[in-house]
DNA sequence: TTTAGCACTCTATCAGTGAGAGTGCTAAAT
DNA sequence: ATTTAGCACTCTCACTGATAGAGTGCTAAA
């Protein structure tokens, strides 16, 4: 059912570009005048109602020009479109700053997230990479005063996890690292749940240590998702359809909103790593995304630790930036998660 | 120079209460009519006439109500607020809070930061603690693959650096265990700078994994700051304040502006902890804080770890439930901070 | 010193008006 | 059959009075 013809295709596309760049409702003059098209306002008015009729574009009222529908950024995403990068120059830089960011770990989401941002001029959100299932690399526990000691696990891909223990009577330090290095014989790694069935082998102390490990790896499998890199939101509040505060104020309950994010995430995506999704007006199924189009995707290693990134905006939103810079940067933080757990 | 008649600070601590919960400028009716007031509306309007002469209220136009002045809040707040703490069952709450979460060290910044924002009812902003000087407590070396190693430094006070670092050739774990030792041996309680004073001695793998660790050490000294943990932005903007979308902007860019936050809270807090601060509508030095007020305060223990946190909201704001909130908080994160100190 | 009364001022709101923008339709031209 | 010119029609937007209401400031009396 494609039943546009070429030239309903060109005036479709050209509709989107204008009203993205204009955000102001698109008039038959205004194409024809700027995109210098051989044919008459008149004409245009004809290719125009008949795109309105099926759904492509719609009309705010009678004497305004068109809008297009969700249907047809959707059709503009998918079939006019076609494949966009970013400029050498742009993919140059960016990956230049990661380069530069590449041992420096706990900078490597910020960077993700204000570099998305602002390459594709939207709203940036980065969740942390997650295991499919954590699995134990090394255990420290380190004394701090009397009975409180710091223990700091580490999981495979670099995860590392803190928390506090207090002890019943407080232990030295060769104490604690015989514990550690005992544990870290037996349990190099395994899941939980393969820790979980040895524990009852061990000494009572060890096993309380185990306990928690197990506990501190089934959280980490449950939350790390929770976890969302946030930035450039006041970049999408700048745009006309957040003039008014309430469809500004919608916008940042639903950037705070983490559990929301976590299901929309979810669901958009699914578990494993692929292509670029786009959400448009949250597809019917959210209504808190009316007003707003994301641009999705999974980045990591499917199998081993994946998480998503995204592009917030309006709907009228620069389609081919948001996409590309999206998969960019999916593509440079999947190339780091693959070194931290190719062994 | 406390020129204020008893009747007249009751005036105007009716007029702030009053505009603080209705938002719109209070007339001599409503101060009448609410609050049972003892005398007639003209007599009130004589005292308003002279509240506004010496600069703590002011008029939207002739015939609208008053409204404070930046100069009324700063009375208000400083002079009729009084001693205010939070009720005792949200006291016991957020203990409890804090309580469940004690062990768990990664949760305690967020649970700071969602918990402030909800009970002062405003955008709560908290920085991570940072050392006055970090000093080494711990270095674990983890091979991954080849070389690949990952390093994780632990610094006293429990914060966790993690680093990559590529090697020449590869070394097995035992080897980089031995490496750590030593370095844990030598280097225990050290700061940065009589690290690099030590470097010299050592063989130059060991040397360079020191190296290494200063400049993780230097990094920390200076960038713990700029981690501020957001909650509650969505909450501010329901205020009608920021009911047009050019004022909401405005606030988010602040909130999201990482630089221009610490400089507000290093310039407004100083280095000690120290008592509740309230800046008043950007105090004349922040122009972008104009609309706003920050509650704001230091935590920890002076001399080891400090961090800030803080409150925005609109001039017209929750003053009393404000301060009690953040001072209440940051206790309890003062005491999270001495116990991981303490030694 | 306080208060009642009243004139005055300013805002917010509503209806009405005219200009402008852009369409939809019709009839002529290609 | 398609395209185009022309024109009537519709709707918005910005401006204009006009009006009601809120609240003050002032004056004169209590």
């Amino acid at each position: 059912m494609n039943g546009l013809t070429p030239r309903q295709q060109t005036v479709l596309g050209l509709v989107v570009r204008e009203y993205v760049s204009s955000a102001s409702p698109v008039s038959s003059r205004a194409l024809v005048g700027c995109y210098g098209l051989e044919i008459s306002t008149a004409t245009v008015r004809n290719e125009l109602a008949l795109l309105e009729e099926l759904g492509y574009l719609t009309h705010p009222h009678t004497s305004a020009g068109r809008v297009p529908t969700h249907q047809g950024y959707r059709y503009f995403v998918e079939r006019l479109l076609g494949e966009v990068d970013l400029p050498l120059h742009e993919r140059r830089t960016i990956a230049h700053q990661f380069h530069q960011a590449r041992q420096d770990f706990e900078q490597w989401m910020p960077l993700a997230t204000s570099v998305l941002a602002r390459t594709a001029r939207g709203a940036a959100l980065v969740t942390a990479p997650q295991a499919a299932e954590s699995r134990y690399k090394h255990l420290q526990l380190i004394s701090t005063q009397g009975r409180l000691v710091l223990l700091i696990l580490v999981l495979r891909g670099g995860t590392v996890k803190q928390q506090l223990l207090t002890l019943v009577e407080p232990l030295s330090q060769e104490a604690l690292n015989e514990i550690g290095d005992r544990l870290n014989q037996a349990y190099n790694g395994l899941a939980a749940d393969e820790i979980q069935a040895r524990i009852d082998a061990l000494p009572s102390l060890e096993a309380d240590v185990a306990i928690l490990v197990v506990d501190i790896m089934h959280r980490a499998d449950m939350h790390a998702a929770d976890i969302v890199y946030r930035d450039g939101l006041s970049e999408v509040l700048q745009q006309p359809e957040f003039a008014e505060g309430e469809k500004a104020q919608g916008l940042v309950r639903v950037m705070e909103e983490r559990s929301f994010l976590g299901v929309v995430l979810a669901d958009a995506l699914g578990p494993e790593v692929g292509s670029v999704r786009v959400l448009i007006g949250g597809e019917g199924r959210w209504d808190e995304l009316r007003a707003c189009s994301l641009v999705l995707a999974r980045y990591g290693v499917t199998g081993f630790a994946t998480g998503a990134l995204g592009v917030v905006g309006p709907t009228r939103m620069l389609y081919g930036r948001a996409i590309s810079a999206v998969r960019f940067v999916a593509g440079l933080l999947s190339d780091l998660v693959y070194d931290m757990y190719a062994e």
